[in-house]
DNA sequence: CCCCGACGTGCAAACGATTGCACGAACTCC
DNA sequence: GGAGTTCGTGCAATCGTTTGCACGTCGGGG
């Protein structure tokens, strides 16, 4: 900038007022200094400009790797997550910082707050770690999640509509006159918890209660689940449908049947939970309550944008909606 | 920081000592700064330290987004190659800054770099820029390109061995009895073009010659390569054999194989390229060329901080792998 | 008793941008 | 022709850290 203002004449007063349009100088000056501004492809500081402002037009994007459940970046509808909110966020002017934390410290994401790296933290996935949310948005860091509802959240959440989404599987399965649906997931996170219910909903609604046999309580970790049904299938528990909380869960299930000899949807029905683009190329195509993807990537930076300007932001909860594939017909 | 110098009765220089480990810095001051600064759960302020230390720790990812090739962040290898770029960059203590930029004007990455936002920049996807690649390059703009190696490059590339994995699938087709191999990529892309290259080379050392009537020419999108396969189709063209360079192109592929009611792989053979996740899974399981996705993240980050030490680092040519499944082998 | 080194600490000047305030020139109006 | 405006620009302080240099204190050796 001084290079500039030496080139051009003036002070770096004036060119900072010339490159920020500033109304107060002239328009030969202001051409004059970017034009040399150009030239020398100069870029402001980000970092003077971030100290002397004190913002930043940074996003962090957290994806909390839990040792535990084992979900991973790698997961494809954390994958999709992530591409839509890079458009979501692009789109706005800002950037995207991608961390990925501890899901025991979740708030060492509150480091790039403290630090001015990001104005504000979207975190993907909520697991068990409700307590660790509540106390970052209690010391006020700027944070907006995707996932479920809970009582007395603090933050933000955005999420799909679990309790819909379990609701409308089970009951398409119902329909279909399936009466032994197996539930691959874990109840003890948050969103599959709320899928859970949505399910036993619909079981009670049918007249049918809910069976302990038929919950294969495993993450969000194909090879888990596999082993899961595996296990159910060697036991002879009878079934005549699955419901998985992920399609990376439903295609584990999908190939522990054909292992097994059982026929998709012959004598199982099979629905899985996201929509993740290769649903519909697995074999066969794959019934599925589609999550919003792209939407969910939008209503997280609004949401995000909101509480930044000191809005108290109410929870989303996102419509889903039931593809149905060959999975579940023929 | 201020803060903690007058709790602790000493002066902003001594805590920023301290903070940084100083051995100037008594033990007991340290310690006593130390838990102070617990206390507050204060972090240093990134702009400021960076502003004095001209250093950062973040490191650029880019996409290119393509309006003419239209492969979007969607893409599951570019997914997949985010998820391993972000492990292998927060494993070394860096964080990283998604962009999404026009192919256009790809030399705006350059700008998180002038402006200090970012010490590199890893660019995934060379498409036809090599021009603006060689430019930034030139400018000294510290720049890693997954891609393939072109004559004349300025900039270090980290690649798959696309002639190598191109030979290798066709190999496999002609080893298996296909002698009429349609291939479905735009060679105008280099890595495509290399593939390509392995797939004449083979041809040839086989006595064949390349038809041009086999060659589906299209970008990374499922819909194009459907629509290319399905006119090959129409047209009466005789192939036995498939080899489409990516599996999203293969799956395409195989979906209108399927409409038109030929066998995979009776009397089609089908091999695709990447090995994404779900290639595995699909309708029959793939054949594909593994690239190396999870050391390309690796050897990506690591090219690109030998780059900013100054050295000079050679392009470097990944092994692929071919991965044999049902779609060529009953 | 004095000198010298080692050890901790503080002072103050950077880093590169922004901005309130003041200043000078040109112009208008009476 | 002088007073008051308007316009364009420059001065200098500021944001939060780091770090070369200087300073004071303490202890040991001569």
């Amino acid at each position: 900038m001084a290079d500039i203002a030496r080139l051009a004449g003036v002070s770096v007063a004036t060119v900072s007022r010339a490159l920020n349009g500033s109304p107060l100088i002239s328009i030969e000056t202001r051409e004059r200094v970017e034009e040399l501004a150009r030239s020398l492809d100069y870029s402001i500081n980000a970092s003077a400009q971030n100290l002397r402002l004190k913002q930043n037009r940074t996003i962090a994007v957290v994806i909390p790797y839990d040792k535990v459940s084992r979900q991973h970046v790698s997961d494809p509808f954390f994958l999709a997550m992530l591409g839509s909110l890079a458009d979501a966020i692009t789109e706005r002017g800002f950037d995207m910082l991608l961390s990925r934390v501890d899901a025991e410290s979740l708030d060492s994401a509150a480091r790039v707050i403290n630090s001015g790296v990001a104005i504000g933290v979207i975190l993907i996935g909520q697991w068990r770690h409700h307590d660790q949310l509540n106390q970052m948005a209690a010391r006020r860091v700027p944070i907006v999640v995707w996932g479920t509802q809970i009582a007395q959240q603090l933050y933000c959440t955005v999420g799909g509509d679990n309790v819909a989404g379990g609701a409308l599987a089970t009951q398409h399965l119902l329909d279909r006159g399936c009466r032994r649906i197996v539930f691959v997931g874990d109840p003890a996170l948050p969103e599959v918890a709320h899928r859970h219910r949505g399910h036993v909903e619909r079981l009670q609604a049918a007249g049918l209660k809910p069976n302990a046999k038929l919950l294969v309580k495993v993450p969000f970790d194909a090879d888990q689940a596999r082993a899961g049904i595996t296990r159910l299938c060697e036991q002879g528990v009878a079934f005549d449908a699955v419901f998985a909380c992920s399609d990376v869960l439903a295609t584990a299930a999908l190939q522990v049947l054909r292992q097994f000899g059982r026929t998709v949807p012959g004598e199982v029905a099979v629905v899985g939970y996201d929509d993740i683009a290769w649903a519909s190329h697995a074999n066969p195509p794959l019934t599925t309550v589609r999550q919003p993807i792209v939407r969910a990537g939008v209503e997280l930076v609004d949401a995000l944008l909101a509480t930044i300007a000191g809005e108290s932001v109410a929870p989303r909860t996102l419509p889903v909606e039931l593809v149905v594939r060959d999975s579940t017909e023929r």
